[in-house]
DNA sequence: ATGCCTCCCCGAGGGAGA
């Protein structure tokens, strides 16, 4: 089973980038970001018209999240767990059944930026929460696959240009602390089982030129409880969608598994 | 490198992103 996840920056304006990327990449499974959409004018068709069966959790303008996948999703859940009062839509899972069941949960983690501030109070909480739902979803002893936009540069290794990052909300102490956290319940990171090593990227910024100086950052993650990570075959980041045709400014990355 | 783009809203120009 492939999975794979892209944070479109827009559903509305990449259309033809997702489509065809779908067409080369096949993924089973697709968690989407940034659809910047409500469910109701969701262009359902570039998914439909492919096979896909698809659940959104939308929001006008901003964040917003989706699922598709090639097999039936089930017990499909949107929002994150603790705090009923967030309006945001950053949290999608669903259950997809292929030789074994995957629960696949879509996150858009928030930016946090400015920090420090109220933006980045909110990104600290949400990933309070986040480690609180990780450990219910760890209970359930199944294959659970995380996946997403963790807006988290893990190490320094992960952005070409780490003092640039020092002070931002994507790479403060505080916020890798809080992903470590996570990680440390006992997830595993796909890309640096499968790809270690520097210079990994999945986000390129539209100015100053970052994408032809390859001045990137690692912040789309897929992290695997121990079932899941038993299941791991490969994970790779799509690099080359970057060049295509209006790019979102991340690129799909991807893990596939036995199952 | 505290924003040189691009997205969204709409029908101008501001908010948001990372």
């Amino acid at each position: 089973m492939k999975i794979a996840s892209f944070n479109i920056n827009g559903i509305k304006a990449r259309a033809e980038a997702l489509g065809s990327w779908l067409d080369r990449a096949v993924p089973d499974v697709v968690v989407l970001q940034e659809i910047k959409s409500i469910d109701a004018a969701f262009p359902r068709d570039i998914f439909e018209s492919r096979g896909y069966n698809l659940e959104t959790h939308g929001q006008k303008s901003f964040n917003g999240v989706a699922i598709a996948a090639r097999l039936p999703l089930e017990d499909v859940s949107r929002g994150l767990p603790g705090d009923d009062s967030d309006e945001q839509a950053r949290w999608i899972e669903a259950t997809v059944v292929g030789t074994r069941a995957i629960r696949v949960c879509g996150l858009y983690l928030p930016n946090g930026n400015p920090a420090p501030g109220p933006k980045y109070d909110y990104k600290l909480a949400w990933m309070d929460r986040l480690h609180t739902h990780a450990q219910t979803l760890l209970q359930s002893e199944e294959p659970v696959v995380m996946a997403g936009d963790y807006n988290i540069i893990p190490q320094p290794q992960d952005a070409k240009r780490p003092d640039a990052w020092r002070e931002d909300a994507l790479f403060r102490p505080e916020s890798r602390a809080a992903f470590q956290r996570v990680v440390n319940l006992g997830f595993t990171d796909a890309l640096t089982v499968c790809r270690p090593g520097p210079g990994q990227f999945t986000f390129w910024d539209y100015q100053a030129g970052a994408w032809a100086r390859d001045d990137g950052i690692r912040i789309d993650h897929m992290l695997l409880s121990p079932q899941a990570a038993d299941l791991l075959q490969d994970c790779q980041i799509d690099k080359q969608e970057r060049d295509m045709e209006r790019p979102s400014d991340h690129v799909p990355i991807w893990a596939t598994f036995d199952a």
